[in-house]
DNA sequence: GGACCTCCTACT
DNA sequence: GTAGGAGGTCCC
């Protein structure tokens, strides 16, 4: 694609005077512009330009096309500068921005926005400077108000602000009335800068000038140097570089540079060091490094036991013949191992490997062990990295120079120029599916799309598959592989149930802890042993309610009850992050006994500690682990054993190796089992497998307890037998019967409208007209979802199935796409969203 | 997404 | 009347 793009405009580069540019905006059209004479070879396709979008502002787009038709109905304005001689985006990642916006019916420009680091998204911004002729002693020529008054004395000590800065100074929500009432009044001026420039980690580092890199040449400087009396700061200088130079070797490189940060911190005086600079005897210069930087031994790969060898010929053989593969390895039978043999593989055939990891489970532990084998060709690609250090992976993983990125969902986007192995690790996780801003892709589908691109291959692994891929995988269309053996011969953990509804009844119930649960935890601490304690609700409890009248606090903006967070003394809206201090009072009776319902992470830290003071209890929420941190030093101070017990969410249960748990438990799995979406039975039976498989590993054999009112509940049942089997087969089965995914393709259209009569209307429009031409068995009636209010927005939604053979899934989405559009282009519908989401998670 | 414009409304 | 908010529009 590349080639033939490049050969036709070697030959017609005159006559392709336009190009059509892609920008980083929820638009759904190209932009044209003018490609200046100096710019045609430059402006290949895939590469950034800067262009003019808007009103006086500078944007970052892509070279879509090259084209020598003129649009008619506008000038075009013109390229303003060219980026990069190379491209940023290749032909492939092209082919994948257009099958993502396609697949997942948004804008192209949505996925450009996800898909580059914002250190490659160069953008102007006003900013806001005092006018040069503005005199502030004079009398104003016009009277200044308050606001107008603030921003002015502001810019006396400063030279400018950042626009979008000047409501943090002045509370004012849109300041854009007033900078343009002071620039009538010829007080400010407005002036446009570029922000968030990708910049090189650079340090600055001395070495001898060249001229006095001979033994010779440096005595004769000294002797001149002492000669003259008031040099004795230049000597030391020099003294203490040529200490620093020789300092990892015996013999004195003269030639090497030492870091000048080093010598200054080391004594050098920083006014002799830059006379020296400027006699040419030091030379100062600025060298550019990596962010990361891996020092130490790699070691060979880690031997795989006979199990392990057979999974990899397995996946191997599979991937001969079919482009995907499944690996289902019951936790702690060691895929990390296999994923290593197989990356190096690939790298040795000249390509590279892309490891995908769900979002938490990204920590030292698999980055440090791959680290070990692969040195520095890994690259780690995270989202919790600066800016700088993404766009640092992105040109390395462009230029070859990394073959391995382990890597969150977003590293799909990443330039690979050959990639040859994709791994999805821990492929049924909810956290591939992005949801908040658009695209909503999942980066397992779009992994695959990836690889077939690139002629790749993928393997998507899990002990607990999704529903999809094992379907997949049954019906033949992936390879499939199983891995039932432990690592290192370690059993699996005897999983019980406690029947809370019994324990209730008896009145044994301390606090949230049946007797059994609590038992095993007396017996775990009295032993020094560890144990996980799982609850998938964070803050104190889900919700408050009145004690006389039932009444709950809810939240101002969304149809939600507010969460009660006892550590910070305040109720919370989960949706729009609205809070507010605990009511002292019912607002509804004014009674003032509010009382806790539900459970959560934080609640039972508080049991926990009553129960067994003297024991070192940590909990593990979103709560606990914001900053950037916390997360691992948790995980750290859990795997040294210097806590016993540990609390947490979800993220307890992902992927992480501890060899001292020997207790987990789950204090109320019916919270999970009630939920009400398709995904309920899935999602708990992959919870509580893989919590359970936290238990127990190595010599020690561990106890699973999983509290419950519902001891007979089917999914229960399966999960203590383990039979995945036949839980695979149920949920197939009972998926098949109401129409879920795999079965059909699911898409969920979401009307947004701060009106609620007006989207209840435009919804049960836009369900008639789909409904009417698509079938009313794959198109649900307008309803309101289970929130029908978030952040004053009302909110209709309209549930699509379609069928996954025998139907044209690309041409009723496109339907749908285009339905859409003409509802929001309705007159009476001004101000109406439409969100789209294929493949709901 | 954001800079602009227009329209509406709550005040001194 | 007008400052300030809210909604709507367009960007080549």
């Amino acid at each position: 694609m590349m080639e033939s793009s490049e050969s036709l405009f070697d030959l017609e580069q005159d006559e392709l005077p336009f190009a059509e540019v892609l920008v980083p905006l929820p638009l759904e059209q190209y932009f044209t512009y003018r490609v200046p004479r100096q710019f045609t070879d430059l402006a290949q396709v895939g590469c950034r330009v800067l262009v003019p979008f808007g009103r006086q502002k500078v944007q970052t787009g892509i070279v879509i096309q090259r084209h020598s038709k003129n649009p008619s109905v506008y000038e075009a304005k013109a390229i303003m500068d060219v980026l990069e001689e190379r491209p940023s985006i290749n032909a492939h990642q092209l082919s994948l921005f257009s099958w993502i916006a396609n697949y997942y019916l948004c804008t192209e420009g949505e996925v450009l926005q996800a898909a580059l680091p914002s250190g490659l998204k160069i953008h102007s911004e006003i900013n806001v400077q005092l006018h040069p002729y503005y005199d502030a002693d004079k009398e104003p020529e016009y009277p200044l108000t308050a606001h107008e008054q603030l921003l002015l004395d502001h810019l006396q000590q400063h030279d400018f602000i950042p626009f979008s800065e000047i409501s943090k100074l002045i509370p004012l929500k849109d300041p854009s009335a007033l900078v343009r009432s002071l620039v009538k009044k010829e007080a400010i001026l407005l002036f446009e800068k570029l922000k968030d420039k990708f910049s090189p980690k650079t340090v600055r580092k001395i070495s001898l000038h060249p001229d006095y890199q001979q033994k010779e040449k440096l005595q004769a400087l000294f002797a001149q140097l002492e000669s003259k009396g008031n040099s004795q700061k230049q000597v030391e200088v020099l003294l203490l570089l040529l200490q620093l130079q020789s300092l990892d070797n015996d013999d004195i490189g003269l030639a090497k540079a030492v870091h000048k940060s080093e010598l200054i911190n080391k004594g050098a005086s920083a006014s002799a060091l830059k006379t020296l600079v400027k006699n040419g005897i030091l030379h100062d210069f600025q060298e550019t490094i990596a962010r990361f930087q891996f020092r130490g031994e790699t070691k060979s790969l880690p031997p795989l036991s006979k199990e392990q060898e057979q999974a990899k010929e397995a996946i191997i053989t599979a991937l001969s013949e079919k482009e995907v593969c499944l690996l289902q390895g019951v936790t702690g039978s060691g895929k990390t191992e296999i994923y290593m043999h197989l990356i190096e593989e690939t790298i040795y055939n000249g390509h590279q490997a892309l490891l995908l990891v769900p979002e938490i489970a990204l920590t030292t532990q698999i980055v440090s062990r791959l680290q070990q084998v692969f040195g520095d060709k890994l690259g780690v690609y995270h989202s919790r990295f600066s800016d700088n250090e993404r766009v640092e992976v992105w040109q390395k993983v462009q230029n070859d120079a990394l073959q391995v990125v382990v890597g969150v969902r977003s590293s799909v986007f990443l330039p690979f120029e050959n990639l040859g192995l994709v791994i999805v690790d821990e492929e049924h996780e909810s956290s591939y599916k992005q949801f908040d801003p658009s695209p909503r892709y999942h980066a397992r589908d779009v992994a695959v799309v990836l690889a077939h691109l690139h002629q790749a291959k993928t393997l998507v692994a899990s002990a607990t598959p999704s529903l999809e891929s094992f379907y997949l995988a049954q019906e033949g269309k992936w390879g499939y592989v199983l891995l039932e053996k432990r690592f290192a011969d370690a059993q699996m953990p005897d999983i019980l149930l406690a029947d809370m509804k019994k324990a209730k009844k008896r009145r044994e119930m301390v606090q949230d802890f049946t007797p059994e649960l609590l038992t095993q935890l007396r017996y775990v601490v009295e032993q020094k042993e560890q144990a996980i304690l799982f609850q998938n609700r964070r803050g104190y409890a889900p919700f408050l309610q009145c004690d006389i009248c039932a009444h709950v606090p809810r939240c101002k903006n969304c149809d939600v009850s507010l969460t009660y967070h006892q550590f910070s003394e305040e109720v919370r809206c989960h949706y729009c992050g609205y809070k507010e201090p605990v009511p002292a009072s019912c607002e509804a009776c004014g009674n003032s006994q509010l009382i806790t319902v539900g459970l959560g992470t934080e609640k039972i830290e508080e049991e926990v500690v009553q129960l067994f003071p003297a024991t070192k209890v940590q909990r593990m929420d979103l709560d606990t682990t914001r900053s950037k941190h916390s997360y691992q030093e948790i995980i750290d101070d859990f795997s040294q054993q210097k806590t016993q017990i540990l609390i947490g969410t979800q993220m307890v249960t992902k992927g992480l190796d501890f060899d001292q748990v020997t207790l987990v438990g789950v204090l109320d799995a019916d919270g999970l089992l009630r939920f009400p979406d398709f995904r309920a039975s899935e999602r708990s039976f992959q919870t509580l497998t893989q919590v359970s498989g936290r238990a127990g590993r190595k010599e020690k054999k561990g106890v699973v307890i999983i509290q419950t009112r519902d001891v007979q509940h089917p999914i229960l049942q399966m999960v203590i037998h383990y039979q995945w089997r036949e839980f695979y087969q149920y949920e197939l089965n009972e998926r098949r019967l109401f129409r879920f995914p795999p079965f059909v393709r699911l898409i969920t259209i979401t009307l947004r409208h701060r009106d609620k009569s007006s989207v209840k209307q435009a919804a049960s429009q836009l369900a008639r007209h789909l409904r009417s031409n698509l079938g009313e068995n794959r198109v649900s009636e307008a309803h309101e979802p289970l929130i029908s209010r978030i952040k004053n927005r009302f909110l209709m939604e309209i549930t699509v199935k379609f069928e996954r053979t025998g139907f044209n899934v690309q041409q009723g989405k496109a339907f749908i796409k285009q339905s859409g559009k003409s509802l929001m282009e309705n007159k009476n519908f001004t101000g109406l969203e439409i969100l789209y989401d294929v493949d709901p998670y």
